[in-house]
DNA sequence: CCCTCTAGGATTGTCGACAATTTGCGTCCC
DNA sequence: GGGACGCAAATTGTCGACAATCCTAGAGGG
């Protein structure tokens, strides 16, 4: 070694990203802030243009996309963002509920607890900020980052991976849905007696909060469903 | 309609999936088979001729599988096959104990439980039917299919494409690991016992049951760990 | 007035070739 | 003999064009 470890902090090798993930960034942001309404129909021809680059980085983009289920494909009819039904809502809570249980029983059995509780910490803190600067977008943003830190935190890469969708999805609801919001100070004491509940290890508190938080949530965003049911309301267009 | 309904049943268009498509599944089946040992590379030119298409499709197809976890890509080095490691065992199987475990109570709370017991019934007849005729590849697919059969009657589409990734993730581990098997007779009795807690609507049962096959089948597969632990093993190649 | 058929346009699906990058080996110098 | 440099082969990444398929609008006939 020429060089003695711990010089050049951060030196990574450039463009290790591919450009189709690039795309697949930017189009997932684009379609989580709403940018991209549901429904909207992507030409691969115009996107193509206006990325700057050939058909077929752009339509390996679009397929991993679509097999994250964010769009949906119609065969020589074109790609389209994909729109949530209350169905959907349900339905991705459940999911949600299911992720983030696991996450938080191997959080609260990973020996790790203090640790992750301040990167919890840190994510309600951002929560805080942006809630007295009045700025709900990035109230939902430290809202999500705190559930993806959970999940980060379980270790589990398919936790992870199964996860990433998810996030994105309920970004996409509360975007469509704005304004539904509960009260920021409730929204921030969910937060924190989750992490409380974490720090002491309760785990039935824990896991019992967890499940309250995705309950209130799928309440608020779709009135009259409940988890609890175990089954989709009787809304056409879902699963 | 020029057709009375009920006339000409069971007529689909064809080709209805996409080559890409086509391609995928046959090397998912050849992957979890173990036609392809874990770890093989594959050279997109040679599949191209040996599937008789272009790359694109192909390269398409390998998008997918990569996407999915089955198969890892280094950038301008190949494909390759993913390969588990005992930190992989514990991660899938904690990761399928909570999409079952939401699979499962969705199923207990869609009041269809016995509709769906007769489906599960039907896949353990098929396990019985393995079993006499000592064949553990149908065994294990049988097996597979119980689960498979579990999340569909859940009825949410993310459960059952989160859950597609882990079965044939599940697959590969005991292909690799055929012989550890406990006795066949035990397996049966687990499900019909899991069958037994569904169609009964006993929630805490059918929960326990589920997290204890889970469970057995962890430390069989990775003698020394345990789901209740809450932490992978301590050997490296894992998340 | 409505239904059917046809022609047009547009979009995706597929293909072959070229360019960029990495790995491994051979050679040269010390 | 050991190490570093440079070249060449192989592989992936990218591109533009062609072919197949599907929606839509319009004309024609009943």
């Amino acid at each position: 070694m020429a060089l003695p470890p711990g010089m050049l902090p951060e030196i990574e090798p450039v463009s290790r990203e591919s450009t189709a993930a690039v795309i697949a960034r930017q189009l997932r942001d684009a379609i989580m802030t709403g940018a991209l309404p549901p429904g909207t129909q992507l030409g691969e021809t115009e996107l193509a243009s206006r990325f700057q680059v050939s058909r077929g980085p752009l339509r390996e983009a679009m397929q991993h996309l679509v097999s994250e289920g964010l769009l949906r494909s119609e065969r020589h009819r074109g790609l389209f963002v994909i729109d949530l039904g209350p169905g959907d809502v349900y339905d991705i809570y459940a999911a949600r509920s299911a992720i983030e249980r696991a996450a938080m029983l191997r959080a609260l059995r990973g020996g790790d607890r203090d640790r992750i509780a301040d990167l919890l910490e840190h994510t309600v803190a951002e929560m805080a900020t942006a809630a007295v600067e009045d700025d709900p977008t990035a109230l939902s943003t430290a809202d999500l980052r705190f559930h993806e830190v959970l999940i980060n935190a379980s270790g589990s890469k398919r936790l992870v991976r199964m996860a990433r969708t998810l996030l994105i999805e309920t970004r996409m609801c509360l975007t469509a849905l704005q304004g539904t919001y509960q009260r920021v100070e409730e929204r921030v004491e969910e937060h924190t007696k989750l992490i409380q509940a974490l720090r002491a290890g309760d785990e039935e508190t824990a896991l019992a909060l967890l499940e309250a938080h995705m309950e209130d949530a799928v309440q608020r965003l779709a009135p009259g469903t409940s988890l609890r049911d175990g089954h989709a309301p009787p809304v056409p267009g879902n699963a």
